[in-house]
RNA sequence: GCCGCCAUCGUCUAGUGGUUAGGACGCCAGGUUUUCAUCCUGGUAACCGGGGUUCGAUUCCCCGUGGCGGUACCA
């Protein structure tokens, strides 16, 4: 049973644009997807590019491509649009680069309250300060020098334009309690919190002081984010307070871990979303294995569409704990997913892996060349041969190595592979002989797998042979591979012509041992 | 150091004041099979420690321990 949530929701996902979306990102993304769909309500993308150093070219295309690609659909926020950037919704703009006169606005506000001061203090004196305060073994935190300056010396200093900063005005000794939607209260007192900047040098404001002002200006209901932000969340609080606003529902989400249980990062390598997709894994596995990271129902199922997720999502049945990230699961995951493909979506994924292993090169719509016989085949044929392996391969990426045996017009291998370990050199090439015959006989129009099994049976069974005599040596000539798919589901994507010309080629090569 | 969060098989997890602590991945064994993969059957493996509360704690409370996070003019 799943409770709605009785307000209006909106939720919002608050990325910087620093890096390419990896997993963790992917993985908050869903959960607030999911709680905004799973409640009717708004779902926003806001992007936070107050840190001017750490701004990545392509970024924020890259986020919005990767939201595209996982069809999580957004209600406001910035759209691609014919290659452009636009930004749709009522309490925009959605970038907050954009948006620093509203930071300047509100920030005056806090100031005529007293609740916000200037800092005119060097970054050296900071960190000399702080290194005092290490050395005695207290908490590092700004003194308050500036808090007392008087009118006049702030009003010169501003005059004679001195760098400086706007901290926030930390009450003492106060105890901040707060409701966390999956952790329950958590108390923290003002001691431990530090006079914090809440506008930079730079006149841009840091993530804090952006982030509640956006959040309250955007009516946001439900702030879901990764747990690294509990500790940060008190001093947004004293934020509302200082506003006189009423702060959001915080919901803080448990940790998406690498092996050694330290929050994965892009130092653990390919991590990003983009990284997943090179290595052969599709989105709906990706996105059933993160969800349940983190997440569960409460029953046993292990594979749910988004809907389905949609429908079951509840923060009560979010953990707590971080989980590592297990790839042998995803893989298994994955495996499921591909199955569950129809033959044509299944070759779809392959394509961009055949093409990437130069086995094919795609030349018009549904039409590609062969790249080992310079022979023009079709998506139809290419269909046909990544069939072989969708019950077989766990990951796309397998799929070049496991079907490049198909290409070639003439396979290059040992011959002797051709004799199975219980049998010998004669029986082998008179089987094969047995098997040329009888593809011969197979008509063209019938040539499919289950037509060629019931024929190669039936010599088997009038022969008095055993199965390993005829067909591992039909499914070595055909693949050139001791291990493969079945010998006749390779003859039928191979087609009668192909099949013949292998095994002609196979007792040619075997009658010169 | 200080502050905070967390704690069930190797991993992801279910669960309860009294259960043979359940499932999944992996692993192991067996079966099916021309090979590999699949598939089927079975098996291995867990309540961090110590105190309380209680007739009874894995479950509730406290204290440890451990892990993680924060402690920025990064987010």
């Amino acid at each position: 049973m799943s409770s709605k949530t009785p307000t209006n929701v909106r939720v919002r996902i608050a990325p910087s644009p620093t890096g390419f979306v990896h997993v963790g990102n992917l993985r908050t993304i869903l959960y607030n997807y999911l709680f905004a769909r799973h409640n009717d309500g708004t779902f926003i993308v806001r992007i936070e590019d107050t840190d001017r150093t750490r701004y990545v070219d392509g970024a924020l295309e890259d986020l919005l491509k990767t939201l595209e690609w996982a069809d999580f659909s957004y209600d406001e926020g910035p759209f691609i649009v014919d290659g452009k950037i636009i930004q749709k919704g009522d309490y925009g703009p959605y970038i907050q680069s954009e948006r620093l006169d509203i930071y300047t606005k509100h920030i005056q506000t806090l100031l005529d309250k007293n609740k916000a001061y200037y800092c005119f203090c060097s970054k050296e004196r900071i960190n000399e300060l702080r290194e005092q305060q290490k050395k005695d073994k207290l908490p590092p935190k700004y003194d308050g020098l500036c808090r007392h300056l008087s009118k006049e010396e702030i009003h010169k200093k501003l005059t004679y334009n001195e760098s400086r900063v706007i901290r926030f005005k930390m009450p003492e000794d106060k105890e901040v309690v707060f409701d966390d939607e999956i952790r329950g209260t958590i108390k923290v007192n003002t001691k431990d919190l530090d006079d914090f900047v809440l506008i930079k040098a730079d006149q841009f404001p840091t993530y804090h002081f952006a982030n509640i002002v956006d959040d309250h200006l955007m009516k946001i209901t439900h702030v879901m984010r990764g747990d690294e932000w509990i500790s940060s969340t008190p001093k947004h609080v004293m934020l509302y307070d200082a506003f006189d606003w009423q702060p959001p529902r915080f919901a803080h989400l448990p940790q998406i871990l690498n092996q050694s249980k330290k929050k994965m990062s892009k130092r653990d390598g390919d991590v990003s979303v983009k990284d997943f997709i090179k290595s052969g894994y599709i989105k709906n596995a990706l996105i059933n294995f993160i969800a349940l990271l983190g997440w569960n129902a409460g029953t046993e199922q292990e594979i749910y569409t988004v809907d389905e997720m949609i429908k079951q999502f509840s923060l009560d049945n979010v953990h707590k704990k971080g989980a590592i990230f297990d790839l042998e699961k995803l893989d298994w995951i994955n495996g499921m997913y591909l199955r569950e493909l129809s033959d044509e979506n299944f070759a779809t994924e392959c394509l961009p892996f055949l093409i990437e292993a130069k086995l094919i090169s795609p030349k018009s719509e549904n039409q590609y060349i062969n790249n080992l016989t310079n022979k023009e085949i079709s998506f139809n044929d290419i269909k046909n041969y990544c069939s072989l392996e969708k019950n077989r391969i766990k990951k796309t990426n397998e799929i070049s190595d496991a079907i490049q045996f198909v290409f070639p017009s003439k396979l290059n291998f040992d011959s002797q592979t051709l004799i199975f370990k219980k049998s010998d050199h004669k029986t082998t090439l008179q089987a094969l002989q047995y098997i040329l015959e009888t593809i011969h006989s197979v008509p063209n129009e019938d040539f499919s797998a289950e037509n060629i099994e019931k024929e190669i049976k039936k010599i088997i069974e009038d022969n008095n042979l055993q199965n390993g005599d005829v067909l591992w040596p039909m499914r070595v000539a055909l693949s050139g591979q001791e291990k493969s798919p079945g010998p006749f589901e390779i003859a039928h994507v191979l087609g009668k012509d192909r099949t013949t010309q292998r095994l002609k080629e196979a007792i040619l090569e075997l009658s010169k041992k």
